[in-house]
DNA sequence: CAATTAGTTTAATAAAAAATAAACTAAACT
DNA sequence: AGTTTAGTTTATTTTTTATTAAACTAATTG
């Protein structure tokens, strides 16, 4: 694959990518600017590189990395002579994705519980369905931990 | 707690695990649908009780109604005499939870895979985190089937 | 200290999504 | 056959969300 093909992918890749965002839930031009500063071999970009590279307005630029960087997905530094910011990915915790998903799991958890405290007749059929289905949540949350555990006993 | 306190905290149950799912992605009406027929103690809606229950309109309650249907999350009976649906949620697969989160953690992995491949430089700062994401949600994955079949035998 | 740079903020517009009203259809009564 | 029932469909309106253009601010530079 030549250069240019490689660089034309990512940018494709790029854009999809921004969907899978969006459908996480980011507003798209933020999912684009993760996918941006994730996919391409520049790892950092400036105010105006972003801008330019997904042709959006600086208005929409400066809002959604406002809101990414106080989510701490990016981050920005700035280098001496220079006063502008210079953004790229945050190097999250490992082990993010996996608890962002534990923190879902555990929200749809929390609402079982209360649906089974607020039954009437806890035998009824979906009483017994959600109480199988908080049992099943329980053991895979605890088990969630363990593995991470196990995880990093292996990579050390 | 009386009979009708608990059916006023059900009501707001409703509510609140409705704008969950809204968050999940859910049109907000269909998100209120499911959250009723899984909180209420009636375990059977008729399409008039929905649309009354909700305050919404015929049309938004068939629209609705059809997508959730489609999507597997609830299905309808008929009884002999009475030409009216009767709406109840599914009792899906005990996994199916997991699954959904599984398989968004095999979104995340594919496109974290080829970001990877189009890298340049596969031992660059960003490269190496992507790689080390690669290897984690890997093993994650792979555990996960070996807990749903631990816990099946565990439950039997 | 006037001009430029690097963004921010705000007010307005555009686009997308959600919801409704009302007309419509198909089945079942009478 | 005409009427009622149980939804569906469609065209329109409302609401929400996203985006932009342009004015603005604070820091820097000549």
């Amino acid at each position: 694959m030549t250069s240019e093909e490689r660089i034309k992918r990512q940018k494709e890749l790029v854009e999809t990518m921004g969907r899978m965002y969006d459908r996480k839930g980011f507003q798209p031009i933020s999912g684009r600017i993760v996918a941006l500063l994730t996919v391409m071999d520049k790892e950092l970009f400036t105010f105006d590189e972003i801008v330019e590279e997904l042709q959006i307005s600086k208005g929409s630029a400066s809002n959604a990395l406002r809101m990414l960087e106080m989510s701490n997905i990016i981050e920005y530094i700035t280098l001496p002579g220079d006063r502008k910011k210079h953004f790229r990915i945050r190097k999250h915790d490992k082990f993010s994705l996996i608890d962002e998903h534990k923190e879902k799991l555990n929200i749809s958890l929390s609402f079982l519980k209360e649906t089974l405290d607020l039954k009437a007749d806890k035998n009824s059929g979906n009483a017994q369905f959600i109480r199988s289905m908080i049992d099943m949540l329980g053991y895979f949350l605890e088990k969630f931990e363990e593995l991470k555990i196990e995880y990093l006993q292996k990579n050390n």
